[in-house]
DNA sequence: TTAACCCATAATCATTGGGTTATGGATTGG
DNA sequence: CCAATCCATAACCCAATGATTATGGGTTAA
């Protein structure tokens, strides 16, 4: 039930969503995460170019967002990605109708 | 071609569209002109909630990524959603691979 | 137990960014 | 020509944020 006619586009996930998104750096994280699977932090941290601090901040902005997940195991935590989180992403286009909706056709072709 | 590993996450296009979605407001903006098509400043300004002058800095983001085309026809400036503007955020979600595209078929049943 | 290690948090700084009101340029209407 | 209208930009405020170094808590190893 929609209880505000803007409801939509203020959605706190969905903003929290797009805004873990909106950085350049959280973007390159979450890649490494996709490609090469579950990693600690200190790995992330060699391959991100920013301090380990900076990473561990952006990952739980990132875990905030539903875009991965943490496991602790001893000293070192583990972050995955996680695939389900970029569903708000996906129906917030779908949210605009057809008009948006028929250009999803277009994913076939970008899928490499 | 690549030019650097990190630079599909680093381009300079795709970091300003996520950026634009990355605020509740410019959604909200955007998902008029979708909805009620071609708008100018006036009437974008009264459906907002915001003053004037946020508006036009609104759409000026907007139009740098790509989201908006602005026509201006004397006094008044005409802003319409440009649909391909989303291709980048379709693309990057295409590049993450298989993993991601599964989820691309989930679209048919969220597209309402 | 002590040292080394992994990670998160605190303190701090500079920049960005959303918001406002004020202003001004350009266009239309009397 | 003058006034009203539409929009963009400027000036300003404050909160959020990306980044750093410093610190400290918890865990493993010697």
């Amino acid at each position: 039930m929609m209880t505000d006619s803007r409801s939509a586009d203020r959605d706190a996930a969905t903003d929290a969503l797009f805004k873990a998104l909106s950085d350049g750096t959280r973007r390159a994280l979450l890649e490494t995460l996709v490609r090469e699977g579950e990693q600690n932090v200190q790995a992330l941290t060699q391959q991100s170019g920013v301090s380990q601090p900076m990473v561990s901040r952006h990952m739980a902005k990132l875990k905030r967002a539903g875009l991965v997940t943490a496991r602790r195991t001893g000293r070192e935590t583990w972050y995955a990605a996680r695939v389900k989180g970029l569903a708000p992403v996906i129906g917030w286009m779908a949210v605009h109708g057809a008009l948006w909706s028929q250009r999803f056709s277009a994913l076939e072709g970008l899928g490499k």
